[in-house]
RNA sequence: UGGGGCGUCGCCAAGCGGUAAGGCACUGGGUUCUGGUCCCAGCAUCCGGGGGUUCGAAUCCUCCCGCCCCAGCCA
């Protein structure tokens, strides 16, 4: 359960649920259910539904099933299957013994088919999948009637029994509901129910030849498990005649299909199909790339299940299509990292000092809080040195009024240890800067000046004598536009790419309490950003994934500067 | 004159005839050993447009405009 009590956003679902539980209808009951087809893998588009659904359920005193759409076995993998169910779970949901698969319906299925045929619902059509096309007319054009339409009761069971018996190729018949070739609705001009696949399922193996149709099996598995709400996508309004026609048709329990508007966040492709695309294409490294939306992703980059819950409840759910921006998603994880990640020092892009009044020998154990959020975290040592490593850009040699860190002259603050003062800028062969000679104010040690002077920086460091080098990668938006749907001109969403979406740090340094760190486990490297220890992690080499940066307003000011 | 939906602040989104919630973003200010967090303030006289009903409309009626989805033996 995802733990939130805190009172909900009303939307037009929670609406209709209540009037249905005002009106006694289902007896009260709420249940609802998810149901992924396990083709590929869940991205945030899914775990809105899922919050949705899950959501729902528990704040009605409901239940949720998780289902497994599995009616087409060549594009469906036991793998597919594993990863969901891993993803729901880690995302914060339960759906105790619920969960069920279409595929063990497949009989039952089965069963109600031959009963849509006994009573003149369907019948076997022997046009081919083009034929059936050409009949089928167009969005302006009514369709035709098949010529095998009208095909008595026993010749349509005998023939739809023989399909299931393995008697006929694949595609060479189909099992039709007879609805109406004029529809304006073009999911009723006699959608197939049936289709000869002699693919072995993952789960049914080889016992099938035959197997049922989305809208079919859909509308027929929520009613076997007594589902009360069935909420889908927009794009399946078109299909709720269908969905309930069948359900009419065959006389059993009655659920109602709501549609809501799908996610869509700005700088990123939802579709299965794109995503796969920049995995196939390399464009990312695999699924779990911390630069996709899918959930592998999102957890590697090091964002947290509740963060992607609060997400998903802040951006509602309605009927208008919409596109959510990237700053929210980015502000979720802020906000939920902020109360719980441990604050640490490490230094991306170091730039060597030496405190020149500093003894030779001696190391200073200083006393740093762990999260200033969380009392509770309590405070750890880290050890100071003659030799340190600021941020190269924590230093500038001639600093532009609003710059307010270290400068040749200037006094800043290490962080929880002492107040150092620029005396020199050291320089290679070529002139760039190679290291600062600083001294630094015993009397500052812990980070205040006794005599109540001031400084107006303070400043993250790292002790060279003990910090751990690391490899850190940083990320940015895979898309540099708004919209890499509708890049405009009809460009493909892949010319949009950012080159830039990932850097490579390599020499980074961190504080020695990082060490042993094991993979998941989230900081705040402070003053930069929250970062994710990465499963290529090791105790030599330990990688760093940054899940989102701090809100930098120095950087804002520069930015509004040019 | 195919069918189905949707249009409230830059982005989401409440609102359901009684006179525009909230969040993100943005802008100012305060606190601060993270230019982080936190705090305070600002940010739609107006709800796609026109008519109409009403004492009173974003909410009802009507016409128009715009956008999205549908012609898989995919889901």
């Amino acid at each position: 359960m995802a733990g939130d009590e805190i009172q909900t956003p009303s939307n037009f679902i929670k609406h209709i649920i209540e009037e249905d539980l005002k009106n006694n209808k289902n007896d009260g009951r709420v249940h609802t259910r998810f149901p992924p087809e396990p083709n590929g893998y869940l991205h945030i588009g899914h775990a809105k539904s899922i919050c949705l659904n899950f959501g729902l359920a528990a704040e009605y005193n409901g239940l949720c099933n998780l289902r497994f759409d599995d009616t087409n076995p060549i594009k469906e993998e036991q793998e597919y299957v594993d990863a969901i169910i891993e993803d729901v779970k880690w995302l914060g949901f339960d759906w105790g013994e619920r969960l069920y698969y279409s595929s063990d319906y497949f009989s039952q299925l089965y069963s109600y088919a031959v009963r849509l045929i006994e009573d003149g619902s369907a019948y076997v059509c022997d046009l081919s999948a083009d034929e059936i096309r050409e009949y089928r007319g167009t969005l302006r054009e009514p369709g035709r009637e098949s010529p095998y339409r009208n095909r008595p009761v026993d010749e349509n069971l005998d023939l739809f029994e023989r399909m299931k018996n393995g008697e006929f190729p694949d595609g060479s018949r189909t099992l039709r509901a007879k609805i109406d070739m004029a529809s304006g609705n073009i999911n009723m001009r006699d959608p197939v129910i049936y289709r000869i696949q002699r693919a072995a399922h993952h789960r049914t193996g080889d016992e099938w030849r035959i197997y049922p149709m989305y809208d079919y099996a859909h509308c027929v598995s929520d009613s076997i498990e007594g589902i009360t709400h069935s909420l889908c996508t927009l794009e399946f309004e078109d299909h709720r005649p269908l969905y309930d026609w069948f359900l009419e048709r065959l006389r059993i329990f009655h659920p109602q299909q709501i549609e809501f508007a799908r996610l869509n966040i700005s700088r990123a492709v939802m579709s299965k199909r794109k995503m796969l695309k920049l995995v196939e294409e390399g464009h990312v490294n695999g699924w779990d790339d911390p630069r996709m939306l899918t959930l592998s992703g999102l957890r590697r980059r090091g964002y947290t299940p509740a963060s992607i819950r609060n997400f998903c409840e802040r951006i509602g759910v309605a009927k208008a299509s919409s596109t959510v921006d990237m700053a929210l998603l980015e502000y979720c994880v802020r906000e939920d990292l902020n109360k719980r990640a441990p604050r640490v020092m490490a230094v991306l892009r170091p730039l060597r000092v030496v405190i020149t009044n500093y003894p030779e020998t001696q190391t200073d154990e200083l006393e740093a809080i762990n999260n200033p959020e969380d009392p509770d975290a309590g405070t750890r040592k880290v050890p100071f040195s003659k030799i340190i490593y600021i941020e190269r850009d924590d230093f500038m040699e001639d600093p532009p009024k609003k710059f307010f860190r270290l400068a040749p002259g200037r006094e800043v603050r290490l962080r929880y240890a002492y107040f150092i003062t620029c005396r020199d800028v050291v320089r290679d062969e070529s002139g760039a800067i190679n290291e600062l000679h600083c001294t630094y104010d015993p009397e500052t040690r812990g980070g205040d000046a006794p005599d109540g002077r001031k400084v107006k920086a303070t400043l993250h460091w790292v002790s060279e004598a003990h910090a751990l080098a690391a490899e850190v990668r940083l990320y940015d938006h895979l898309f540099n536009t708004e919209d890499p749907d509708n890049s405009g001109d009809g460009a493909d969403f892949r010319t949009c790419l950012n080159p830039d979406s990932m850097t490579v740090l390599d020499g980074c340094l961190v504080e020695p309490s990082l060490s042993g760190a094991g993979p998941g486990s989230g900081f705040q490297f402070e003053r930069l950003g929250y970062f994710s220890v990465d499963p290529d992690s090791s105790d030599e080499r330990p990688v760093f994934n940054r899940t989102v940066t701090l809100r930098d307003t120095w950087a804002k000011i520069r930015k509004n500067k040019k």
